[in-house]
DNA sequence: CGGATAGTGAAGTCATAACTTGACTGTTTG
DNA sequence: CAAACAGTCAAGTTATGACTTCACTATCCG
């Protein structure tokens, strides 16, 4: 079931590509500088990149030899609903109790 | 860094945990009444509970013999933040760029 | 009491996913 | 042209994590 919100969560539930898109939040970046502060193999973050992108939340295109990553302007938008949906059933549960509570008072 | 976000994503990052936390938002629900829908055994949703309460998603309580769990309000807020926080960088990030272009005509 | 019910604990299995290495393809530049 | 550079491809390694089973404990109820 929602396939999307999957991959999606699984893909931000690795450290490292959150700290990859929080480079990417600052402007766009090549392969080779993101893997820079990062330790870690260019091949690793061309991996990630690619998860990234398929889950919507990068973009990249290659010009010459550099491929350059970038954020999708909504890409965590889905992250934001879910949480926020979740949140305001929460929320609208609790207050129908406490309003079932107060008139019991 | 920010283990506590890593663990949060990496608990919702798993489509039977995010199923529990949806079945949650609706009330309330023993460990046998989460694990019935879901196809997997006890054990297994136990589990995912304690991943899920260490992450301060759900929390639980054990009366008698039955461990009722439940969303804790503001368990999701950072994962809201977090994609709010980065879809913001980008978008303050994209005007600036339009505001140049736009000087520039 | 005795049998069902609800969950826990420890161990083991199995797949996946995050890396690495090494060989390779293109591209830029001195 | 040759050497350095940026990235890609295909394997292979290793750790982790999502399960299961089975034996066990604690609680409820007739």
């Amino acid at each position: 079931m929602t396939p999307d919100l999957d991959r999606l969560f699984q893909a931000l539930g690795d450290p490292t590509r959150r700290a990859i898109v929080d480079r990417l939040a600052e402007g766009p970046a090549s392969v080779s500088r993101l893997a820079e502060p990062l330790g870690i193999t260019v091949t690793a973050v061309a991996q990630h990149l690619h998860v990234l992108a398929q889950c919507g939340v990068v973009q990249t295109e290659k010009v010459g030899r550099v491929r350059t990553a970038s954020l999708v302007p909504d890409g965590l938008v889905p992250v934001e609903r879910w949480a926020r949906d979740r949140r305001s059933m929460l929320e609208k549960r609790l207050d129908r109790l406490a309003e079932i509570l107060g008139e019991s008072r």
